[in-house]
RNA sequence: GGGGCUGUAGGGUAGCUUGGUCCAUCCUGCAAGGCUGGGGGUCUUGCGACCUGAGUUCAAAUCUCAGCAGCCCCA
């Protein structure tokens, strides 16, 4: 009965209580993590999570694009030990300062303790660099461009929450690349930032860019320029970082090769990298009230068709179900025919919470019109669509979807971001999204910005936008550049 | 780093204040079957749980302590 339904159930349309609205972005945040079976958080370990295989597939497509966009600019995969000894990793002193209290270290073999502790690696860069000293020999050998897509540890103490705060995060993607000059690694910062700039853009997730203030660069690096998307609550999430590191690993690991001239140079080298946060990212930008929204690209399902069947139609309307399924897929398209005896309408729900792209509803109705249904997952509207060419019109809906949530994310960020000028104006948009505000770019100032109005300094802008004038809340200077503020993940 | 709260089937919950009514309630899920089928249908039958350990007690889901795990707030 409805109104048991309604007694008992969590939410008061009577309907299945499963996913909490997206206003309330935390819980909605967890919920579809679980019963969009993108992770299975009960792994009884904190801050360890088991990918479901739907979720995995999501992953995967996200890391083909990722490994396409660096395969296809220069970059070869490479794949380093987990383990670090502590000799190598206790070397470079900032980059120790930085991670030192987050590292988890194998103290045993068997019951043996072990002369040399290892580290699991919080991140490759003492793994690596050692071997980048046998390997560099000469400006023949540069530029190097390496990365790896591997599973780092760290021992987070804040609250750990899937895809987003990990002590074990299982898809980082690193390269490390060495250069002859500080220009030339400079350049490849430059070219970094616009490679990843490519590949959310294919994720149709907007980003904001920029460079991270002193206090807040990478542990031995020169500058850190940073990628942000701002999530549905206002926060930002930092999605992808790039570090101009100069020569200061080079010289602590020895890196140095013979220039033209026949002298030792030590190396200008970068790191950058993306992790799972992509994936929080996209399924948090683009999802809604009732589930994922994914993008094609990514989608483990893009089409899923569903027969509408009654007793005497059941043959004929499986058989176009089973026609048009195998036109899409002769197109490469992913394709699902869900003919289990769940209610139509049961089917829609399900599939919406999985985010599949498109559905395509074949009934008795639409046989007789020698049509289909359509409805795209992030407009919802039923069109009526010819079965003939049903693969092109399909392929095309697809394609303006991509950039749909494209443009959708990107309008729904840039309201988010608001201009200002004082203390008090950041403080009343904090919470809601970014501010920006203009700063001398004194430590001093921005400690005191940072505390009065309780966000976070993302950085300022990297792209040149036009640099407004305005004085800095901290001292009262003429500012000379202006920063992005938020509450950050 | 500091503080608060919580842990009962796969998920969500009732029971806990005042120990015994509890071989633990309801919804959902899952399995089998019937009638069905254009936006979460319905009926029948079945499956499935007191976080772990120690303590108090004649008796613990319930009280105490510790561990583990999770959530929220503040720095």
């Amino acid at each position: 009965m409805a109104e048991n339904k309604k007694e008992t159930g969590k939410n008061d349309a009577g309907k299945e209580a499963v996913l909490p609205p997206k206003s309330e972005f935390s819980e909605w945040f967890n919920s579809i993590i679980d019963i969009g079976q993108i992770m299975d958080v009960r792994y009884p370990v904190k801050g360890l999570y088991v990918w479901y295989p739907f979720g995995f597939g999501i992953r995967k497509r996200v890391y083909n694009i990722i490994r396409d966009v660096m395969d296809n600019s220069g970059h070869e995969e490479t794949l380093f030990p987990l383990l670090i000894p502590e000799t190598e990793f206790m070397k470079e002193a900032d980059h120790i300062k930085g991670f030192e209290d987050e590292v988890f270290w194998v103290t045993h073999g068997g019951v043996t303790p072990l002369d040399v502790r290892l580290a699991l690696r919080p991140t490759s860069e003492t793994a690596i660099y050692p071997m980048y000293q046998l390997w560099i020999r000469s400006h023949a050998d540069l530029p190097l461009k390496l990365y790896q897509v591997v599973n780092t540890f760290r021992h987070e103490t804040k609250h750990t929450r899937p895809l987003i705060r990990l002590r074990e995060i299982t898809s980082f993607k690193e390269a490390h690349t060495v250069h002859a000059t500080w220009d030339d690694a400079k350049n490849q910062v430059d070219e970094a930032v616009g490679l990843y700039t490519d590949i959310y853009r294919q994720l149709s997730v907007p980003v904001l860019i920029s460079k991270r203030p002193d206090w807040d660069k990478f542990p031995g690096g020169d500058y850190t320029i940073a990628l942000d998307t701002i999530m549905p609550d206002g926060k930002t999430l930092q999605i992808g970082t790039v570090h101009h590191l100069g020569t200061n690993f080079a010289k602590t690991y020895d890196i140095t090769y013979e220039n033209a001239e026949g002298e030792q140079e030590y190396a200008n080298q970068t790191c950058y990298g993306i992790s799972e946060r992509s994936i929080a990212a996209l399924i948090s930008v683009h999802g809604d009230d009732k589930g994922l929204v994914l993008p094609p690209a990514v989608a483990p399902i893009q089409v899923v068709v569903i027969p509408v069947l009654f007793k005497d139609t059941t043959e004929a309307v499986m058989k176009a179900c089973n026609d048009v399924v195998e036109s899409l897929r002769k197109t490469g398209l992913r394709v699902e025919m869900d003919a289990s005896d769940m209610r139509p309408g049961a089917k829609y729900y399900k599939w919406e919470l999985k985010g599949s792209c498109l559905r395509i509803e074949i009934g008795p109705r639409d046989l007789e019109k020698n049509s289909a249904v359509l409805v795209r997952r992030d407009k919802g509207e039923k069109q009526f669509v010819s079965l003939d060419g049903i693969a092109e019109t399909v392929g095309a809906e697809l394609k303006q979807m991509a950039d749909d949530l494209y443009t959708t994310a990107e309008e729904k960020m840039n309201a988010m971001i608001v201009p200002c000028e004082t203390v008090e104006e950041v403080v009343a948009q904090i919470g809601k999204g970014v501010a920006t505000l203009p700063w001398c770019g004194c430590e001093e100032c921005g400690m005191k910005i940072e505390e009065e109005t309780n966000g976070s300094i993302l950085g300022t802008p990297n792209l040149e936008t036009e640099i407004k004038k305005g004085k800095c809340p901290g001292c009262g200077k003429e500012a000379d550049q202006t920063v992005y503020i938020a509450k950050m993940y």
